[in-house]
DNA sequence: ATTTGATATTTTTGTTTAAATAGTCAGGTA
DNA sequence: TACCTGACTATTTAAACAAAAATATCAAAT
């Protein structure tokens, strides 16, 4: 009985997670509403507050399910790559695909815009943690083949050079206001991506 | 007698420009009034509008003159140096030492936060393409030395890179709200470029 | 244990008014 | 004629307040 209770509060709350995540993908944070939440899954905006205890609440809830999806390919693959580019080959495509499919809560300038609820924060860290695990996994591997050169912190050079890839912009105007990216744009920030990863790795190397 | 006139327009104008350079270095764009600009130098503020049409042609003016002295200084080293890596080095510092001391007309962060006219966003090109020519020389000229393997367009991998320096931050949170910098944080991301540096010339390297 | 309508509370938005600031101009001075 | 100013106007920003929208709560129903 107890299980069949906590069965149908997961149901429940996994519709209004569904719900949840369709609207803030497509509208974001402060643009979706409460009401407009409920109203898609047809149940009163007090049932919400039943299963979520507020806005932000819920929001950090969505965006844990997303970021566990990531967080999950990541730690499956890690461990499984033959060589360090291959791995950074995997990251900026992982990366750029996850990015593709969940615009406004990984793409970095979105998360500035909006004012999201700190928490998130945490969320994105852990990613980027994990990032850093499965590349310096990678890196360290490959000093040990002997075909990088000995490291004296690989965290701090990985961590340098993920930097340096989430410098990498659009072509036309260096910087001047950041607009959202497009398909395009991420498109052509993951070829360039790509031709620095080739850099990097012959700078490594042996 | 036109000399003198002119050469007492400029004094003037040289005057006004000094205090305003003051006013905008300090408070920035908005925060400076033209009231206290005039006021700095004792003169009315309708003289202000007799040598400067308004205060954003005003602004420009002073970021213009800011950023002839970085111009010059890319162009007096131009083709000076022995290798690649000298001229990053000399980029690198010469940037870092200019940001020391003109934060709030090119810290890139601070750009964004104010709003400027948009004026600025062409004198931030043109510095920026200077440094790009800079060092597509440097390139060049190594590639010719044949210490550096041929590129098919050095303009496109200068550019990268300048953007992936661009990309270095501070350790503590991966991103995160960007706040101003202080000289401590720019010191830690000069550091972290110059070891980015290194990795990138060896890339290069034939 | 779930669910809701009604209601309270907080935040956002819009509007008005006052103050600050940008910008103009007729006229003065050298 | 070139340089300069005080007094003015026009715009922009800020403050204060009301209205609307959104978040959040709760007593009562199922």
């Amino acid at each position: 009985m107890n299980n069949a209770i906590n069965y149908h509060q997961d149901i429940k709350k996994e519709k209004i997670l569904e719900a949840a995540h369709h609207r803030f993908l497509h509208y974001g944070y402060s643009k979706t509403t409460m009401n407009e939440i409920s109203g898609d899954i047809s149940i009163s905006k007090a049932l919400l507050y039943y299963y979520f205890p507020d806005k932000s609440q819920l929001y950090v809830a969505v965006m844990s399910k997303v970021a566990d999806d990531y967080l999950n390919i990541l730690e499956s693959k890690i461990n499984t790559f033959s060589d360090l580019k291959e791995a950074f080959v995997f990251q900026i495509n992982t990366q750029h695909e996850f990015i593709l499919k969940n615009y406004n809560f990984f793409d970095f300038f979105r998360l500035n815009e909006q004012n999201l609820p700190d928490a998130i924060w945490e969320i994105v860290e852990q990613v980027h943690n994990s990032e850093i695990d499965l590349l310096v996994n990678a890196i360290t591997a490959e000093v040990e083949k002997g075909t990088i050169k000995p490291i004296s912190s690989p965290k701090e050079i990985i961590g340098l050079i993920l930097n340096a890839l989430q410098g990498v912009r659009i072509s036309t105007v260096p910087f001047k206001k950041i607009i959202f990216h497009n398909k395009e744009h991420l498109d052509e920030i993951r070829a360039k991506r790509l031709l620095l990863i080739d850099i990097f790795i012959k700078g490594l190397t042996c």
